[in-house]
DNA sequence: CTGTATTGTCAGTTCAGACTGACGGAACAG
DNA sequence: CTGTTCCGTCAGTCTGAACTGACAATACAG
């Protein structure tokens, strides 16, 4: 085997992987797959190289660069006397991991957490418009909804603490709670 | 509009909301919708109420049950002197939230973590085994995976300190560390 | 034990989302 | 300005996941 096969070999083994999670979460797999070799190759590669290499269309490629800009995690790149646009991607995991965190509060979290209360306040103000037996009917089921948009909202907090950190420091936190919060001791 | 009406209303508000997020993540948007409508009526219905509720085949019903079921979500019942099988839905939410993360820990997490320590051993092992200009470029490419694998690596630690709480303080501990760590300080 | 009500399964079908490839437009070297 | 190379778009096609519904298996009342 020569090194460059090894080097394909190895390349491919985390290719993979990374489209396999990217799958798991709701990522377009092909996605994935161009991030993890615009990861491999930051500044590198065009739309052509990436598609030869993927074995996917260019028009795929471009697609899949499209989303990854709008994620935050890619951005284009020229040089100068070159016509073509290179592509370049985070190099660090942990910038990269609370930029796609802070793109899916803003895209997922926010509005579904929007819709959970107008579902909580829709119950709570027709409980209050009814009388009888039925009126304790909706404010069971208010208080249940109401259960869940509470927690929704603790959730967010915890994101929101997440991402007020500075990135540098949010594994050295996450160490520590560990450290800290070992096992439940109340 | 009826009581009754205006509570189908609130429940198709909930149980949308939480289908719609399910498919972001990954989970079957049926599953979800099921998995709500269980939440909201823990223990009182069985496959064909649900399917009927839900407008969808019981065989489709049933199918979403059993995921749920191995996701450890939901759990059968029975009533003396009734035929039918029962489910209940976990009702606190923090305890469902637990139950999920360990289970994602556990089919999606550890395999690829293996198998990223796969790529990242297999890149060192190709370049200890090659010389000249290659060796570099192959170390260069470990030490790049390896990157990602030791964030990876992180992150999983981040997930066994959280799942090593009880579950009933793990929102305390957020809020501590959400009041502990509000701006990055170093 | 038997009959019936209910749940579970899975082959076939449907459908949403992903992918391709041809086209138009943009960018740049010369 | 012109020709060429490259990128972006999107209508049409394809693929795989999800869903249905008929049948099989199961569980229980009587």
């Amino acid at each position: 085997m020569t090194a460059s096969e090894t080097r394909a070999e190895v390349e491919d083994r985390f290719i993979e992987v990374w489209g396999e999670i990217s799958g798991m979460w709701g990522v377009n797999k092909s996605v994935g797959r161009v991030h993890a070799l615009l990861y491999l190759h930051s500044g590198k590669l065009d739309i052509d190289s990436i598609a030869q290499r993927l074995q996917i269309s260019h028009g795929n490629a471009s697609t899949s660069i499209r989303d990854l800009m709008a994620w935050g995690v890619v951005k284009r790149v020229h040089k100068p006397g070159d016509r073509k646009t290179f592509f370049e991607a985070e190099q660090d995991p942990w910038t990269w991991f609370h930029t796609t965190i802070r793109e899916r509060r803003r895209r997922e979290v926010v509005p579904v957490m929007e819709r959970l209360h107008e579902a909580a306040g829709f119950a709570e103000g027709a409980a209050k418009g009814t009388k009888g037996p039925e009126r304790k009917e909706l404010e069971d089921l208010q208080r249940q909804v109401a259960r869940f948009a509470d927690f929704a909202h603790e959730f967010v907090d915890l994101i929101d603490a997440f991402l007020g950190m500075g990135h540098g420091r949010m594994a050295k936190a996450f160490r520590m709670l560990a450290k800290l919060m070992p096992k439940d001791r109340g």
